[in-house]
DNA sequence: GTCTATAATTGGATAGAC
DNA sequence: GTCTATCCAATTATAGAC
């Protein structure tokens, strides 16, 4: 369980150190952050964290949960209007992209993958909790496109995938390797731009 | 310079320690690796290692260099015939996607992406020796495809980016999450003729 | 250059008082 | 539950002999 909006004072100390964990690892990753660091940062002393989570891994494991919870991938696509299907997919394709671009998103990304090798259990977990759900919105409205008749989908799942993958161009893998320029929204605009053309050509009625 | 075909008594004990340290690193990553284990995986002592290596930084980083000296995304596309429009991409879509896929790129890639707040320069290097390569090859081949008519293409880095996207798909960050699944060569093969019947529908002549 | 042995430090984890 | 103080193992790095 997540509080962001609360005051240090009304927290209890295991969710300060939570947060404080969850700051180091997401700008440090695993290995580079110590326990001693977390519980400086967490303004408490490193017996009050052994207090609360067992073990380095296990620390590593509830920050990842954390933020797993909050529903990373959860941006809605249900409102939006199937026959108006330029701007709808254009507005699918900024809130995917201002997603998985976000410097959060990055990081926890840049983890996951980082340590996968050392902790199995969080790929599946994560994949399940972000890239799956963005693909099942995606999915859905593509579906409701169909059969609006707005596009000639014969595999909304397939489609939705490749959708994503065009949505998320180069330009996500550059910001994994650590790419912080192009963060301008006018490149975002242009690249979901591009993005929405590029499958409207493919699967477009007209 | 990288001699893989050479016996280790030939070798120097540079070369066999970065040997060492290429095959643990890409095993386990920077952090959970000892300079203790690479020494003893080549056999020498790890007095030997920092005389030939100021510090672990600076063999990882060798090792980095050494990993991104081997072209690794140089695969050619030269040789294809642009008239053959279907084959030649499926030919292009295979080999990338067996290339983006191959266990040692995609180790590669995890090392960079989770260390890459730590050593930010390994980033941008081995992105221009990786992907910025492989787009480079593709562009000129739909360039060629352009020029004879048998692709509608306007900005051919653009489609390249796009093309290389639609094969990566959702299989290749997937894999980079840990997925060892869908391995099998006709998972394969369906995802990138899907890519290339998707990116022909939206750049092809007929 | 290479080894053995060791220094010096870090970092995960705990004991014991309060 | 929380702190101070500490233990202990692992790890980076080096000294000194050959």
């Amino acid at each position: 369980m997540s509080m962001p909006d609360m005051r240090d004072e009304t927290l209890g100390k295991a969710a300060i150190v939570l947060r404080a964990a969850r700051r180091a690892f997401l700008a440090g990753g695993f290995g580079a952050v110590s326990m001693d660091a977390i519980a400086r940062e967490a303004g408490v002393s490193k017996a009050t964290v052994y207090a609360h989570f067992g073990s380095k891994e296990e620390l590593f494991g509830a920050v990842v949960a954390d933020v797993a919870e909050q529903r990373f991938g959860a941006f809605s696509a249900f409102e939006l209007d199937p026959q108006d299907i330029e701007a709808s997919l254009n507005t699918i394709a900024r809130r995917f992209l201002d997603l998985v671009l976000s410097p959060e998103a990055v990081a926890v990304n840049r983890i996951i993958i980082g340590e996968v090798t050392r902790f199995p259990a969080l790929g599946e977990v994560f994949w399940q909790a972000g890239p799956e759900r963005n693909r099942a919105q995606i999915e859905e409205f593509l579906q409701r496109a169909a059969e609006a008749g707005s596009l000639a989908v014969a595999d909304p799942r397939l489609a939705a995938e490749q959708f994503a993958s065009l949505v998320r161009g180069e330009i996500h893998l550059q910001r994994l390797f650590g790419f912080e320029s192009q963060d301008d929204p006018v490149v975002r605009a242009q690249v979901a731009g591009s993005a929405v053309a590029t499958f409207l050509r493919a699967f477009g009625r007209a």
